[in-house]
DNA sequence: TGTACATCAGTGAACGCGCGTTCACTGATGTAC
DNA sequence: TGTACATCAGTGAACGCGCGTTCACTGATGTAC
């Protein structure tokens, strides 16, 4: 196993509804700060929505009064935006871990690609606000703005676009490694989310598919 | 062109805001009832999220009174669940249309795929509902339940399937249609999601994209 | 060593808002006699 | 042909709720003198 430091954290959903919480000692306000995106993440665990995340729920399950999350953030929405932040560098730190024990580019990869899914499978609620296509739609008063989507920054991208690179040069692959990761990184997503949103149809293993992805692209050894 | 049967309807985003509306002739009551769905449609392509849609806005957008929809649906979500239905059959009939036209099953898979990728660039806030991941979470209080994912009746799903089969049959390849299909199904969803929740990112044009997974399935002729 | 005070980590009441839903109603129009 | 009445397509006021945010506050704790 990999160690991803969200052992604890409330990705797990091991502690539930924190209450009968006791005021911070001196100097340490600011743990309540990491304590509130934990609740955040907890949330989106439950629910698999922003939109459904208030300020008030969240400083419930954090066991705190709704100003107190004042004293961390500008307001709601930067509560928000801070708790996907966080979300992202779980993930990222997953689908890095997972590859940073291998040697060999066709394991790290396989292991990476595997690390992504799991994570989808086992966080469904936090996968689905990292991901889920919040489309930009050319309206004025967008209350919650493109906060998961940010430009361009996807590290477990980058993680996949090396390896993928490593694998072609290894099999004297003459193709662009962009162009392949995007192949592969969209289908890993697209088998996930499809998986997902339709639960009740009889796919195949996921295994299997993602194997069969991987060998459709040419990542395998040959 | 094909007909889809959805010009006209505010998937287009034709008629924007209908008010001054005046009341149905008698016997004609019923008209209110496609003028809310159409509204709620009309919502999705602004909002991206079932959630954000409420019932008031749903009347306001009509030119009616919220009292009014009770008329024609027992309650807030009964009517979310008809819009999005509605939506699905949209979607359905614009596949659907899209090969019925080619007698080539490989032009067919073809044009039924670009359909498929097409109503997802030009409706988005449609498709996102349609297709986004709603995951079943073990909740007791759900209070949006699984409306959009519904057991396993994916019209486009089998359009494809059909297409794939005759493809396999012509190409003499051996392999299962209801993988294959499968494959393809999740990586064209795939990108296109990619594509959505991450506009910024670079990606290649997604004709190549889509190009490329095809040949990769070995779906074209060979 | 004692005490005044500043700082820190919060709380609690209150606000205006949009929401889903209820209830009693209005007023035009077709129909039975 | 005239009129009473039922039906239909809605309206408008009111409710209780959770929300984001504001404001003034409380009470424990460290620190300066």
């Amino acid at each position: 196993m990999v160690s991803i430091g969200l052992m604890g954290s409330s990705l797990t959903g091991s502690h539930p509804t924190l209450s009968g919480r006791q005021r911070n000692p001196r100097g340490e306000g600011s743990k309540l700060r990491s304590d509130l995106l934990d609740a955040a993440i907890a949330l989106m665990a439950t629910h698999g929505t922003i939109e459904e995340i208030s300020l008030r729920s969240v400083a419930r399950r954090a066991g705190v009064s709704p100003t107190a999350v004042y004293r961390h953030f500008d307001d709601h929405l930067d509560l928000l935006r801070e708790s996907i932040d966080q979300c992202w560098e779980h993930f990222d730190a997953v689908i890095a871990g997972a590859a940073r024990d291998k040697d060999d580019p066709f394991d790290a990869f396989r292991v990476a690609r595997d690390a992504h899914a799991r994570f989808a499978v086992e966080h469904p609620g936090p996968y689905r606000i990292l991901f889920s296509n919040r489309i930009h739609l050319d309206i004025t008063d967008v209350e919650f703005p493109e906060v998961a989507t940010g430009t361009a920054k996807l590290p477990a991208f980058q993680v996949l676009l090396e390896l993928v690179t490593a694998i072609l040069e290894r099999n004297h692959d003459r193709r662009d490694p962009f162009f392949v990761t995007v192949q592969a990184y969209t289908s890993i997503h697209g088998t996930i989310d499809l998986f997902g949103s339709h639960p009740d149809t009889p796919w195949p293993e996921m295994q299997l598919l993602l194997d069969s992805l991987t060998t459709a692209f040419r990542l395998d050894p040959r």
